[in-house]
DNA sequence: CCGGGCGGTGAATCGGCCC
DNA sequence: CGGGCCGATTCACCGCCCG
């Protein structure tokens, strides 16, 4: 295990994240991420040859860098989801948590995995985008939301006075990206209010390190791992932005992309 | 087959829709409808004594007749789908839709049903209620939506001119209702539109006919089968109410539920 | 006719108790 | 000890009613 890079109340640390959960021996409170979603493709064995850059990107916007572990077929991503959903409940407290991002294509496949990892799922959640940030699907169904998918580590005791989250979250892709799946701030401020203040979160695909912002803001405890190291650059430096109270997306942070 | 009870453009059969569909020759352009979710309890084999009543209702509202069909568990839940929506596909044009209502609970079945039935799962609608109209959960996510699976007989190839339905349909549920699950009738107002005018909609659980209505106001033909004598004889009324311009929800309407 | 206040509601869930 | 039944719980929004 690297030593990670850390601030006060968060850390991040460059691993694979079923490799470094093997040997983590702490507790965590909440597992909070948005693994690599292995969409389009599935089951057409068509996915070998391409990268994000060429899958995501249509337009003329910047390229950003390729991630890895977004080229895996339906049933295999079930699996290894199981697999690191299953470590993951290992470290968290009982009654802890799980908030995982997935879209529709992945849906099924990521409530079995979680279920098999041992977690009790509970419930989805909807991220909304406006429509300026979806594609309209003629003659069917505008293809404008994500899912969150809920569940916990055993019994759901929640405490009198823990808050209730929305169901349905709205809100534009961020601006500014320096990951190419980034999630809103906003919505993962939200998210991170499932823990009480001072609990820990945990983020095994960090990527740009939005999870840990957020927890930072709202004085949880923030652990990252992701296995980039550019782009575990890239949390680390957004997270020393929030640390100052400077915005997080500067030009540097995004430069940092490019340099490990 | 009894004979149906029929309109200007619309019919409803009393059948089972298994049964029903065997003998049906024709073909419709779309498949909108809302099964049983058979929800609650699901792998738990607690279910066998509750009616819907019981399980749904809480607070004084006035009762509403239980309905049936609403006690399989997960496993034969997703076979039963897969049985029906094959032979509804069978009777569907090539490119026809499916729209298809669930809650997140079953919605790894019914997307798994959808698919083993044939048709080409391309992607998930919301329908999210107001909070009012829903159930808050503390310490984790308002659970106020409800899912709708969108799937193609085969290539989807919109017309020039088709629209785009919304991904996410904001609606309260219905007042006055006549059917315990009753679906707000903006919301297949919306749905229905799927198909051109004179196309034909076919709702194998046709419940209190709100597709039917839906439908035959927007100038489709509608094609209903519901299992239970009292519901097929309130969506009949409903039917006829909308053809004479009047309001739906009738006291008259209502009454029908408990005179079959 | 408009605005504010108030009561009703909800495609459950959970703990506890009884048999 | 296990399974099933009973009842308390939850809160923002909807819509009616009244001023």
């Amino acid at each position: 295990m690297n030593s990670p890079v850390s601030g006060n109340g968060w850390e991040v640390h460059i691993a694979d994240c079923l490799l470094w959960l093997e040997r983590f021996p702490g507790v965590v409170d909440a597992v909070i991420t948005d693994p690599p979603y292995s969409s389009g493709g599935a089951m057409r064995g068509d996915r070998t040859n391409q990268n994000v850059n060429t899958k995501y990107r249509t337009s003329g916007a910047p390229a950003l860098p390729d991630f890895t572990g977004d080229n895996r077929d339906q049933r295999s991503f079930a699996h290894w989801c199981a697999l690191w959903l299953a470590s993951a409940r290992i470290r968290t407290r009982t009654g802890g948590h799980l908030l995982m991002f997935t879209d529709w294509r992945q849906l099924p496949s990521a409530t079995d995995a979680v279920q098999a990892g041992g977690w009790v799922w509970r419930g989805l959640g909807v991220w909304q985008k406006p429509k300026g940030a979806s594609r309209p699907t003629k003659g069917g169904l505008w293809n404008d939301t994500e899912f969150l998918v809920w569940a916990t580590n055993g019994p759901h005791k929640p405490a009198p006075e823990a808050p209730c989250l929305d169901g349905v979250f709205v809100s534009a892709s961020p601006r500014n990206k320096v990951h190419l799946t980034e999630k809103p701030l906003e919505i993962l401020d939200a998210l991170v209010q499932i823990v009480p203040e001072g609990a820990t979160v945990f983020d095994p695909f960090a990527g740009s390190g939005t999870t840990g912002i957020a927890a930072y803001r709202r004085h949880r405890s923030f652990i990252g791992v992701e296995l980039d190291t550019a782009m575990a650059a890239t949390a680390a430096h957004r997270l020393r932005n929030a640390e100052r109270g400077a915005p997080v997306n500067t030009e540097t942070a995004a430069m940092t992309l490019w340099q490990a």
